[in-house]
This record gives structure tokens, C-alpha cells and sequence, in this order.
DNA sequence: CTTAAAGATGTATGTAATATATATCTATTT
DNA sequence: AAATAGATATATATTACATACATCTTTAAG
């Protein structure tokens, strides 16, 4: 079971304009701090900011910050929009399926409880529980421990 | 988030040796029920074979069946061996990760709980319960209905 | 005791999803 | 006007995964 580079990134992202929530904060310097794909993050950025969880300010001094308080973004949420075109199995897309048994098939719906079952929990914890200690995460980018 | 096709097709194969457990049952029978490769299964027959799930009887009139009872095969478990390879995102394989937060980060935990929560879930059932009306199953495979 | 059927196994190839790079455009500040 | 930073579209690269091919071993039937 793999989550997508795309997801992981946009959780690093977010976690990271969370440790300084007020300033204004550059894809190149996120891009940096983690040693990943700028162009990567430009996409995330963009996604993030047309759901409403990021607010982008082009030009001179641009950058990006958080535009919903940390305690107000969902963990669950964020997964579930990143991973919106991946499916777990083939049968859970109707339009490309192949199966032949899948009216019949109980195990299709055995796998939509264990994936409910990740989201939920993951439904359980907003961005500011993963940033309790922003200078403790900030030490491990700048390596000073 | 995605399965593989491989842990898709185990779960097939051991379902349809469910709906006859009596019965040997060949590769080839299997791969034109569901129209999928023949080589693929053969892979996984041999993993199914390794782990205890199921005994290959090679040579004329040879082929497969369950080596338990329907009701001793756990969905949790054939998955968690079929998955095994896979890791949810770079992080959970320390050999090749490069994330320079991990030492300190919390999403790593959450993202734990929550596949936790998603094998447990599969945990709770087993193969008989997938087959509890074999006909029906029996008549999807070839189209009676 | 030869042949055919069926699984075992290793290697090679194909394919598609995903990640990354390039290029150009727009907006903003100095 | 120039520099900076995000927006957007296209193209390329990479990798995991799926599939195919080839050869070997085992077993039963004739």
C-alpha cells in the first residue's frame, strides 16, 4: 500500500508553513529545506491553494503562508484531497474495471471498510498536532542538534 | 492509495479455490475466469504456496487448492504478505528515506495508527466469509445470469 | 517408457503512473 | 525597468509493476 511523493510533500509543505504560521515563506526555500523537487511543490502549492488551505502571493517577496489556523486543517481532509484520483483496487472504478465478480463481491466492500478505517483515523488529527514543537522540527531542517 | 494488482489477484485466486475447496483446481482454469495472466498467477500461486496457504499439485490433472480451511485464512494476513514490499510512503524504509525530519516528526506515527487501523480492519475477516454464497459467485464467473 | 499436462523458475520486455524538468507567462515590488 | 516569485502547460525521465517468454521439473495417461 503506497501513498503518493504528491501527498508526502504536500503534508511536508503544510507542515512546514505551520512552524511559522504569520510570515510569508517561498516554494524555494520548502524546496530547499527538504532537498525536493521545486517544480513538484509549485503543483502542490497550486492545489492547496485552490482548496483554500494556503494563500500565494506572487512577485517580489512573495511566497506562501497558511489561510486557516492549523488546529482548523485536517489531516483526513488533506490525504483524501491529494489522493482523490488513486484507487485502492481496481473494482473501486467502475469506468475501468475489469472484474467479473464484482456485483457479487464481498471483498469489495471488506476493502472500503479498512480504507474508511485509515481516513477516519487520520480524521482524528489536525496540522497544528503535528507541529507541537516548531523549534524542535526547525533544528532537524537547519541541523543544529 | 493503492493495492497492488498482485494483492488483487491473490485475493481472486484464493476466493475461487474457496467456492471449490475440494476440487484441484489449474492456473490456466483461473486466469479464463477472470481473464487475467496466467504468469502473474503463477507467481503468486508459488508466494500462496510458500506461506502454507495453498497446495500445488503439479503434472497431469495437477493444480491448486486451499491448504486450510477457508475459515483459518485471514484477509489481514494474506494482505499484510502480499503488501509486504510496499511501504506507505519513503519514510517507513529507513534505507532509502531522505526526509531530514523523520527523527522528529509526527505525521510518521499518525500515518502508522492509520494503516494499523486498515489491517485490523481486514483482520476481522476471513476467506469463508468472502464465499458465503458460492453459487452466486460461481454464476458471475459464467455469465448464467 | 514416451508423451502431454501442469506447476517452478528465471529472465526479459512492455506499460503506465508518477516524478521531475523546461519554458513561458503573469503579477508585484523596488 | 528589472528582478523576484508564483501560474501554467508541455515534455521528458524514472520507476514500479505487470506481462510475456523460455526452459525445467514433476506426474499421470496411454
Amino acid at each position: 500500500m503506497r501513498l503518493t511523493l504528491y501527498s508526502d510533500y504536500s503534508l511536508r509543505l503544510l507542515m512546514y508553513l505551520a512552524i511559522k504560521p504569520t510570515e510569508l515563506i517561498s516554494i524555494a526555500e520548502i524546496s530547499k529545506a527538504y532537498g525536493i523537487s521545486k517544480n513538484h511543490l509549485m503543483k502542490i502549492t497550486h492545489q492547496l491553494a485552490l482548496a483554500g488551505y494556503i494563500e500565494t502571493v506572487r512577485g517580489r517577496n512573495g511566497g506562501l503562508r497558511l489561510a486557516k489556523l492549523a488546529t482548523d486543517i485536517n489531516i483526513g481532509a488533506i490525504v483524501r484531497l491529494t489522493e482523490a484520483d488513486s484507487v485502492l483496487v481496481e473494482c473501486f472504478h467502475m469506468a475501468t474495471n475489469t472484474c467479473v465478480i464484482t456485483s457479487g463481491c464481498k471483498l469489495n466492500h471488506v476493502l472500503r471498510q479498512a480504507l474508511d478505517d485509515f481516513y477516519q483515523r487520520l480524521d482524528r488529527y489536525s496540522l497544528a498536532e503535528l507541529v507541537v514543537e516548531p523549534n524542535s522540527l526547525l533544528n532537524l531542517f537547519f541541523k543544529l542538534t
